[in-house]
RNA sequence: CGGGAUGUAGCGCAGCUUGGUAGCGCACCUCGCUUGGGACGAGGGGGUCGCAGGUUCAAAUCCUGUCAUCCCGACCA
């Protein structure tokens, strides 16, 4: 390709609109164009990109014996009311209506259609397992989108659906596809943590994350991990052994006190001059329009996903003050799971509640606690707060560390989720019906691309690994006008073309700094620069990732670029 | 959904306080010159100032509404 035909514009300035370094990076070095919030074009560099890993995703997959189809991206509302979706995917789904009345749907995601489809083609158990997947695009009506392609509403997924006869051989296909994500990842450059996770609107009971670890605040999830024993989870499904388990509060007999406009557990551990872990904290919320109180010691956090799971709710949020008054007949500040009408609220406890004693309590009456109080017999208790840093591995005890990550890729096994309600079966060798098993595999790839700018990059611009690279290599002539550069650059591209050595020609008539400032921001894994050695028969050769340059005959670049960019 | 901010040429911005012919840098076109890290000179093209009302002889500028975008939060009593 000649760098004076290839459609992008590189800009001298970063977008104004952007935050993450990725999103900067790619607009700025001409990968993308934001077309609406969330919604951008893939220009041919940001294309090529794309189409590298998800070429990697193909080989991967295919050895696994999974077959590529493709299935559409609009779909009708029933197939969505037949898996009882509908109505609880909420407003990411975005819906609209055509010409007949149909309600229709952007598909978020394509468990409802490959259901359907292999229902219909799919009736013996001979025909089992079935590893069926796409690559297309998603369209997720998000609440914020951000970061550029990190979030946004229109992004590309790998989307693939195993359908099995038993548990059995669902968890051995889900070990297949952990194992194959962790290769598919790696080829593309990228490091990845399999991390337990929450399994969210897909549904479903077990389920992994595929993370790539960074420090900044792009990843947008927290993960635990141990280092001694392996275990890693998402914040919103970690579980964590507590430093101090057992919490006296030393209070010998329970007593009301006045605690005159205290009302945060620090205000309150202060004025008691008590560790916040001898209060039992009460949070108020509204989960599908019912209150619900949740108890917790004073130090810890509530989860919410964990809680809207604990409560097989679809949406919660906090409660309002005015509700604290007028659904709870309490004020805030001073809430207590004691009397409240338990036909109207839900009151749960967090398992860190279980070793508190004599404890301090709210008193459901406005400046007053109480102090000395203890929970009654017989309660259940629940995990619904946050892990915090500083907190052990619930499985070796050892301390847990805390990271950020990107989610790349997830693993879920579904079981009979969709299959029962949308009626998909199978007969089995004795002549029963039976739902599919299922699971399902997802992969970002535009979240990917953008994950590997993230991770590779400095201040000159994107350093891609050399498997997902738009091109491998950039020749510079210094000065195009020259005929002996010239001969000698076009000779090199030409050659290197042949090898297969995907290869871009910089033959603008620009300054030398002007191309080497894009190749630097467009992250060429190599490029080669024709200038005034050319006298002496000699080229620089510079590697992106470590900048060091070396002089070679053109020959000896050739031979080079063939030994560091084919494998 | 709350809070904050911003909408002026493809990109980055000034102008608005105090209304009076819409500007600058980059990018783009022409000519000259230059060619090892975003040169220089001269000339040129491109904008219903987010949109809709209102005030005014006159609105990018003042007022009202609206839409869009970005950031923070969805906080824990």
């Amino acid at each position: 390709m000649k760098m004076s035909q290839l459609f992008l514009q590189t800009l001298r300035e970063f977008p104004n609109d952007a935050e993450a370094i990725s999103h900067k990076l790619l607009v700025r070095a001409g990968y993308i164009k934001k077309l609406a919030n969330g919604i951008y074009t893939y220009l041919p560099l940001a294309q090529r990109v794309l189409n590298k890993i998800s070429n990697i995703v193909r080989e991967e997959m295919n050895s696994t014996g999974a077959q590529e189809m493709l299935m559409p991206f609009v779909q009708p509302a029933e197939l969505w009311q037949k898996s009882g979706r509908w109505n609880v995917y909420g407003k990411e789904l975005l819906r609209c209506v055509d010409r007949h009345e149909n309600q229709m749907c952007l598909a978020p995601t394509h468990e409802e259609v490959v259901t359907s489809v292999v229902a219909d083609i799919v009736n013996s158990y001979k025909q089992l397992p079935l590893n069926v997947y796409h690559i297309q695009l998603k369209f997720r009506d998000e609440i914020r989108p951000r970061f550029g392609l990190l979030r946004g509403r229109e992004f590309i997924m790998k989307d693939a659906y195993s359908f099995h006869t038993s548990q059995e051989d669902l968890d051995r296909e889900y070990e297949v596809m952990g194992r194959t994500y962790t290769n598919i990842f790696k080829r593309c450059g990228l490091d990845t943590r399999a991390v337990q996770s929450d399994s969210g609107a897909i549904g479903g009971s077990v389920s992994h994350e595929y993370m790539v670890l960074t420090d900044t605040a792009v990843g947008e999830n927290d993960v635990f991990y141990c280092d001694e024993c392996g275990y890693s989870a998402n914040s919103n499904h970690a579980d964590s052994f507590l430093p101090v388990e057992i919490v006296d509060g030393g209070f010998v007999e329970e007593k009301l006190i006045d605690t005159p406009n205290v009302k945060t557990i620090a205000e309150l551990s202060e004025f008691l001059n008590v560790d916040s872990n001898c209060i039992l904290k009460a949070v108020a919320y509204i989960a599908d329009s019912k209150p619900v109180i949740a108890m917790i010691r004073g130090d810890k956090e509530i989860e919410e996903t964990k809680l809207l799971n604990a409560l097989s709710a679809l949406e919660i949020r906090p409660m309002e003050n005015d509700e604290i008054i007028s659904l709870l007949n309490s004020y805030a500040g001073f809430i207590s799971y004691r009397d409240v009408d338990a036909s109207k609220v839900k009151v749960l406890f967090d398992k860190s509640a279980k070793g508190m004693k004599n404890f301090v309590l709210g008193a459901n009456v406005k400046d007053k606690h109480f102090v000395g109080s203890n929970l009654p017999q017989g309660i259940q208790f629940v995990d619904i707060s946050c892990v915090k840093a500083g907190e052990y591995c619930p499985v070796c005890k050892k301390p847990l560390k805390m990271t950020r990550g990107i989610e790349v890729g997830n693993i879920f096994q579904l079981g009979t989720k969709y299959s029962k309600p949308m009626n998909a079966c199978y007969t089995d060798a004795e002549g029963q019906l039976k739902p599919y098993i299922m699971g399902c595999y997802g992969i970002g790839i535009t979240r990917t691309m953008a994950a590997a700018v993230e991770k590779y990059h400095d201040d000159f611009g994107i350093i891609w690994p050399k498997e997902i690279a738009p091109y491998h290599v950039d020749i510079v002539p210094v000065n195009i006008d020259d005929e002996v550069q010239s001969k000698v650059a076009y000779d090199l591209y030409e050659k290197l073309n042949n090898l297969k050595i995907e290869t871009v020609i910089d033959d603008r008539t620009d300054r030398a700094g002007v191309k080497f400032k894009d190749a630097d921001l467009i992250g060429f894994p190599v490029r080669i620069t024709v200038g005034k050695t050319i006298s002496e028969g000699l080229v620089e050769f510079k590697t992106r990732n470590d900048g060091v340059v070396i002089k070679l005959t053109p020959d000896e670049a050739i031979k080079k670029c063939q030994e560091i960019l084919l494998n």
